[in-house]
RNA sequence: UCCGGAGUAGCUCAAUCGGCAGAGCAGCGGACUGUUAAUCCGUUGGUUGCAGGUUCGAGUCCUGCCUCCGGAGCCA
């Protein structure tokens, strides 16, 4: 490299390009679109960063190095060094003014051109399909929420907790689960760290789980993966209410990380940001009881005690301006671990956070019972086995405490602030029905 | 798994009543010193998803299968 550019020029990216103006900078990356008028060319480079365009003219840059830009594709690889200016024609409102090229690599027959193409192709091309404009910005957003949300637990005193994988039996009982055969036994990927999270939050007192989750039901939707990740805070002593409000702190501290980290992003994505900003505690709250009469009202066909569906969830999700906690569930559409509402115990201390915008449910919560021999009881209404469940009722045997905790879908979290139409561009390699490479 | 839709050039699509399979883009060759999906000239490119059937003749009609897309259920 340093014998390659002539002078000494600062190893700069374009996300920073803004500070070497007036500067001689090298950058490394990737042609993404190349126009050549004559003498004069324009290469709009990524690196990872950012894009930005970068002047080449013949008659600045020597004969070899031209003749290199007239061959590299798009997609090649190249590093140019060349001279920051504020340039106003320019997108970005930065420009390089090129003073040496190389091609490191020609790409040759680069299968994804600028015109449209079809969801087939792009996803069997995934592997190439995420260095566009909006896949990169889509996956720099991925990667603020992630950061954000580690952040926030972290600020507020929770211990990451690493849940197995490998799980021997179902976690709920209710969802069909991919099969492993371990080492002649039968195990099964997990569908959710959150009982081995209660056992953290006895240990350390706060934890959160970060780690993929697994769902095997043949789910054929915008908002469904059979593998996504989840983040599973869970908390000794919190009660219903904690829980709550501590999401509204930590859903807003991530939906504000990303407006003041990746404005460009939100810019490339056309993502209007009012929604956004609005996105401050307090959230609405409606209980299950108040939705169905408000769904009645509005034709819908629910009856109390009926599970809500796609369609329901997307009309509730849409009638607020910002996130609304659907909460007091019927018990025996909720997961037998939910703690009684004391005032109603037809109803459960749940609460469902569903983004506004007609996203839906990504936050699924709820307070855990904690009584030894109400869970038991509760196993067996639900007809799981309470062999089953061993260590996770000894939990309330041993020094048992009200906790509560949630679990937030990364992906639908990115697909809602990003505004995507469908979740498999919501992470690098999406796991769907019959989609299994890239 | 169920309901609906689609498979034609590398990609996105067209092809009238069953009558010679086409265009744009990409690629390749050339021109051009301010392009923004550059433009202009020339040019390559086909087992019409697979198997069978009807017909003088099938991309088009019939039967079966495969793949994909959209939606439902399940849920984060």
């Amino acid at each position: 490299m340093e014998g390659e550019t002539k002078s000494m020029a600062v190893a700069a990216t374009v996300a920073t390009i803004g500070e070497y103006v007036g500067q001689e900078v090298t950058l490394k990356g990737w042609i993404h679109t190349k126009r050549e008028k004559g003498k004069i060319a324009f290469i709009v480079l990524r690196d990872g960063t950012g894009f930005i365009q970068v002047v080449l003219e013949q008659d600045r840059i020597s004969p070899n190095e031209w003749e290199e830009l007239r061959e590299a594709s798009l997609e090649s690889s190249v590093i140019v060094r060349g001279l920051v200016k504020a340039e106003p024609r320019a997108p970005g409102g930065y420009e390089i003014q090129g003073l040496f090229f190389k091609a490191f690599h020609v790409t040759k027959d680069w299968p994804l051109g600028r015109k449209d193409h079809g969801v087939d192709f792009l996803m069997d091309n995934r592997h190439l399909w995420i260095r566009s404009r909006r896949q990169s910005a889509i996956l720099r957003i991925r990667h603020t929420i992630e950061t954000a949300m580690i952040e926030f637990l972290n600020k507020n005193g929770f211990y990451r907790f690493d849940a197995p994988i490998i799980t021997a039996a179902a976690c709920e009982g209710t969802t069909t689960l991919f099969e492993v055969d371990y080492h002649g036994d039968k195990a099964y990927l997990s569908q959710s760290g959150q009982l081995y999270a209660e056992a953290g939050a006895l240990a350390l007192g706060k934890v959160y789980t970060f780690g993929p989750a697994f769902r095997a039901e043949k789910s054929k939707t915008r908002r469904h993966l059979l593998e996504f990740w989840m983040i599973e805070p869970e908390a000794a002593w919190f009660e219903y209410e904690d829980n709550i409000q501590f999401q509204e702190q930590f859903v807003s501290y991530i939906v504000n990380a990303v407006l003041e980290r990746n404005a460009d992003d939100l810019k490339i994505l056309d993502r209007p940001l009012e929604p956004l900003m609005r996105v401050k505690p307090p959230f609405p709250r409606i209980t299950y009881t108040e939705a169905v009469e408000l769904l009645g009202k509005n034709g819908f066909n629910v009856h109390w005690g009926d599970d809500l569906g796609a369609p329901e969830e997307t009309f509730l999700s849409n009638y607020f301006d910002k996130p609304v906690f659907l909460t007091h569930f019927p018990a025996k559409i909720k997961a037998f671990y939910m703690q009684p509402d004391p005032e109603n115990p037809e109803v459960v201390l749940a609460a469902d956070l569903l983004a506004p915008e007609g996203y839906g449910e990504i936050i699924g919560g709820s307070q855990r019972i904690h009584d030894y021999e109400l869970l038991r009881q509760k196993i067996r209404e639900f007809g799981l086995k309470e062999e089953d469940y061993q260590w996770y009722l000894d939990l309330r045997r041993y020094g048992s405490v009200p906790h509560s905790g949630f679990g937030i879908g990364l992906e639908r979290t990115v697909a809602w602030i990003c505004k995507l139409e469908h979740i498999r561009e919501a992470v690098p390699f999406p796991r769907m029905l019959h989609k299994l490479t890239p």
